[in-house]
DNA sequence: CAGACTTTACTTGTATGGAAGTATACCATA
DNA sequence: TATGGTATACTTCCATACAAGTAAAGTCTG
């Protein structure tokens, strides 16, 4: 979910549904170029078109969906130019906010926890909670450089790599990433901001090598 | 528009109510906090309400629009915090834009034109085509990187900031924009990666010193 | 058999009616 | 006058029906 409503409302149908199927399509469930129709889902859980309809509304505008009137709706396919522009993004950003909490020396408790998880998650194989510890690793960088609404603007840039991790986490030893959030996370903690932009600009060029993989893997997932 | 059709479709009824709001939003035509409501709109342009609503849901997603179940709908206020996001990862990500530009030494004769333009619309104190024409500029950046598709994810995040800009522009000088993006061109021309990403940085810290102000000019359109 | 046409079964887009909830004006009551 | 209950006029939400368009299967014709 990118933003659901933190608190108070009971959420809306409308709502419910586009999260369930943004959990579905960022985890992978539901592939690239998957068709979607408003009925058919209306019908499953017992609804009527309008609430799916807007739900899909929603997932288009995030670039999750493919709306193609009067033809059907497409679960989006995953640009591989859109996806470029975001790693870059997140370079660009990430490397900054690395420098500015090198500089405060804040404490990085979050992030160690997080480092347990992830080694925990990697011995399980459990992928899903092994990303959403990354995510976490990640957001806590942008917390403790006193950005945390960064992080918001970023994660809607992320949602299209998550769905590449999901599909590559498999394949993609997580040791390596392990150990290059050990890089970033001691970097930090010794106060040394080049240290941590170098780590920081290291690791997220990592997908540089893993998309052609993935793009020559499942060539029908990716547009361009 | 953010990123309207490219082209073939002749937009449906829904898009075009969106497309409509949106530019009377960003140009400030519509304030922060106005009340909008879905049978008022539709009556007024003809239409039945699920357009409009379906317009209204677009708009919520961009962050524009916020829409309070069974109370109403309102044009956002401008959260000073995401407007100070969508900033720093400006900054972040033209400066690295910038030193990639300084390296690659490209024609740049695209952002020569829009300086013309922008002394143009200067002297006829013409705001949108200054606003329009800065962004065009700063896309051709991205641009002359070789990623143009930067520019798509950053439009997003500006859109918040152009609110800003065409109330801010009458009363901040243009004449220091100009001054700045003379620096930046000139440093990109001479293919001086250090002294483009600082004249980036400083041209987009300019917006730091602007924001307090406006927020005690016009208090009452914006939030924390 | 090949090809153009027609039918048919889908798809999303729009219109409209009511359901559920909120806020305000009104009015009775102390 | 002040206060609390109640009707009323809104709002967005959801359900349903129909309109417009697409695509593919089937059918007729040469």
């Amino acid at each position: 979910m990118p933003h659901s409503k933190t608190l108070s409302s009971p959420a809306s149908t409308a709502q419910q549904v586009h999260d369930w199927l943004y959990q579905r399509i960022v985890r992978g469930e539901l592939p690239p170029g998957t068709r979607i129709s408003e009925t058919e889902i209306a019908d499953r859980i017992g609804l009527s078109r309008q609430p799916v309809r807007e739900a899909f509304i929603r997932l288009a505008g995030e670039g999750l969906a493919e709306i193609r009137p009067q033809r059907g709706t497409y679960i989006g396919k995953i640009s591989m130019e859109s996806v470029l522009s975001a790693r870059l993004i997140r370079e660009a950003v990430e490397s900054d906010l690395g420098r500015i909490v090198a500089e405060l020396r804040p404490d990085l408790q979050d992030m160690k926890i997080e480092m347990a998880i992830q080694e925990q998650a990697d011995k399980d194989e459990n992928v899903v909670e092994f990303i959403a510890s990354d995510d976490r690793f990640h957001r806590a960088i942008a917390a403790a450089a006193g950005q945390p609404a960064v992080w918001y603007d970023l994660e809607r840039l992320k949602s299209q790599m998550n769905r590449l991790r999901h599909m590559s986490m498999r394949a993609f030893d997580r040791s390596e990433t392990i150990a290059q959030h050990h890089d970033i996370l001691d970097a930090l903690i010794a106060g040394n901001a080049t240290a941590a932009e170098t780590a920081i600009r290291i690791h997220l060029r990592q997908m540089l090598t893993e998309l052609p993989e993935m793009a020559t893997t499942y060539p029908d997932y990716f547009t361009e």
